[in-house]
DNA sequence: ATAACGTACAACCAAATGGTTGCACAACGA
DNA sequence: TCGTTGTGCAACCATTTGGTTGTACGTTAT
């Protein structure tokens, strides 16, 4: 999925196909490349989900999915969780030791006893 | 950048980095493939500013670079955004239509008037 | 000093990728 | 009917990619 969104002319048909959907010929008249060069990219886009095709006649309607792009979103933001979580551990390391630093007892029932 | 990301092993390496810092021999450890091939791989990595190096002694401890998580994740959240305002100019659309069809005159004036 | 370790880089290779042209075929319009 | 349009697919080609091994070089340990 990530791989497919590699491309920046699949991105650009992504947010194409987001603004309106369009026929492959329609996508294709954009860009300088071939009409078949233009048709694979899209193949690599439905097969990650990220678009879906629709027949109309002899076209074939082209419109983004958003659940994919929500789906690759969410990843990237479960990346970002793990980084906040890493530094939530190593808040509570610097929280805990300093208490070992001045009392070598480490006995933690200071707060339990009390 | 999203080519980066395009790998499940340097995806992997992203996730193990953010975690925490460790030098590329010890990441090398944890693939099957030659040293040399997670070497690139951090190369890839490192070209994108997804992550960052650091010299210790002979060891390169290797950590992620949250900032361009961040970005890469904001980007897909510009996508849908961009599908919202695409649905919300939809529902402009239906909502400003159904007057010309149930009343010709279309005079919004029924509830100004009231 | 010398061996072992960690890293970087070059050369090489097979497979995947992004592009091309050409062809087949269904749908539309004259 | 017949030419045109829209699409899909196969074959082909150049480049990139993901992997390999080998080499070089600085750092650490014995």
């Amino acid at each position: 999925m990530f791989h497919a969104l590699a491309t920046s002319t699949r991105r650009d048909i992504l947010r194409r196909t987001i603004e309106r959907e369009q026929s492959v010929s329609t996508l294709a008249s954009e860009y300088e490349m071939s009409f078949a060069a233009v048709q694979k990219h899209v193949a690599v886009l439905e097969a990650a989900n990220l678009i879906v095709k629709r027949a109309e006649g002899r076209e074939r309607l082209v419109r983004a999915n958003p659940e994919m792009i929500a789906r690759a979103r969410a990843l990237l933001a479960r990346y970002e969780e793990l980084w906040r979580s890493r530094i939530a551990r190593l808040d509570d390391l610097l929280a805990e030791k300093p208490a070992s630093i001045t009392d070598t007892t480490d006995v933690p029932r200071t707060e339990e006893g009390d």
